[in-house]
DNA sequence: TATTGATAGTTTCCTAGTCAACTAAAGAGA
DNA sequence: TCTCTTTAGTTGACTAGGAAACTATCAATA
């Protein structure tokens, strides 16, 4: 008993609001990245590293709520920029480690300010306690629900 | 000055935290949805063309925030699954227009539905308070930013 | 130690988008 | 009315991901 009209507001939908900011959110963060040369799970993926490094690719994919294939592909296309090392682990022939280059380890700070100013740009003119409260509720969803792994698109 | 920790913390972005939620939302849906044979896009496009039809394909594809080739493919898939009636419009060689069958005005309330219980499994554990705080916070954003389209993927 | 099963990663096929080139029809102007 | 430009829609090449089959290695055990 949520809406008094039926089938044709689904604008009467938490889901619908929070879909839509988060995809001008996320495509906005996506231009700004593209003009580093990279996209948004590239980034994802270098930031997941940083300070986490060395990392095995499978638990790259447990992180990332991703399949081991896409972490393959992708981790190719890090190595193709230079961003990226993929090394054997010595201690399992199966196993490999995933590592921050030079160059990646210089982009990260880069990228995470222009998170900071994406951030600013849909939420700066939050009050303080608007703010406080949009990330608890945020939060507690995911407590709540349980959710786990990082999101990346 | 939003946080102190520079850019190891990325937690500390209300943008993470937004795509976070609003992916887990996303996803549950399209596994609501897949149980009736549809996918979230064919939900969406339905969902426009009720009370809307018949629709231009460019009209839905600026509605949905789509390119014209998409909604092409988009219709087509529909058009297979008999959901969907393509014509040509009488007043312009060019144009067609899209319209639901006997088939999807049955199916779009079902699919409301599972709209409806979705929202309820991750929204209904916030208090009325926070519910209103919540949708305020997410319609403000859009106000602010002028925001447009409607969220697909 | 030989086998059997689990695990790490890669590869192939499929899906669903974008972008840009294309066709066809409409409209505007000389 | 001929031409030029714009608009509607389609198509093909490309991208990024998932699912599942596959290879190689490790670990447990008979």
């Amino acid at each position: 008993m949520k809406s008094t009209r039926p089938t044709s507001d689904l604008t009467a939908h938490l889901g619908y609001w929070l879909r839509y900011v988060s995809n001008h959110v996320s495509q906005a963060f996506a231009r700004k990245v593209e003009t580093r040369g990279v996209t948004v799970a590239e980034w994802v993926l270098l930031h997941q590293l940083l300070g986490a490094e060395p990392l095995a690719p499978s638990r790259v994919a447990e992180r990332l709520g991703m399949t081991r294939g896409a972490i393959t592909k992708l981790a190719d296309r890090l190595i193709a920029k230079s961003l990226l090392v993929r090394n054997a682990d010595p201690e399992d022939g199966r196993a490999q480690t995933l590592a921050l280059t030079v160059k990646s380890r210089k982009l990260v700070p880069e990228l995470a300010a222009l998170a900071d100013a994406n951030d600013s740009q849909f939420f700066d003119h939050l009050s303080p306690k608007d703010r406080a409260t949009f990330l608890r509720i945020l939060r507690g969803i995911v407590d709540a629900r349980g959710l786990k792994s990082v999101p990346v698109d």
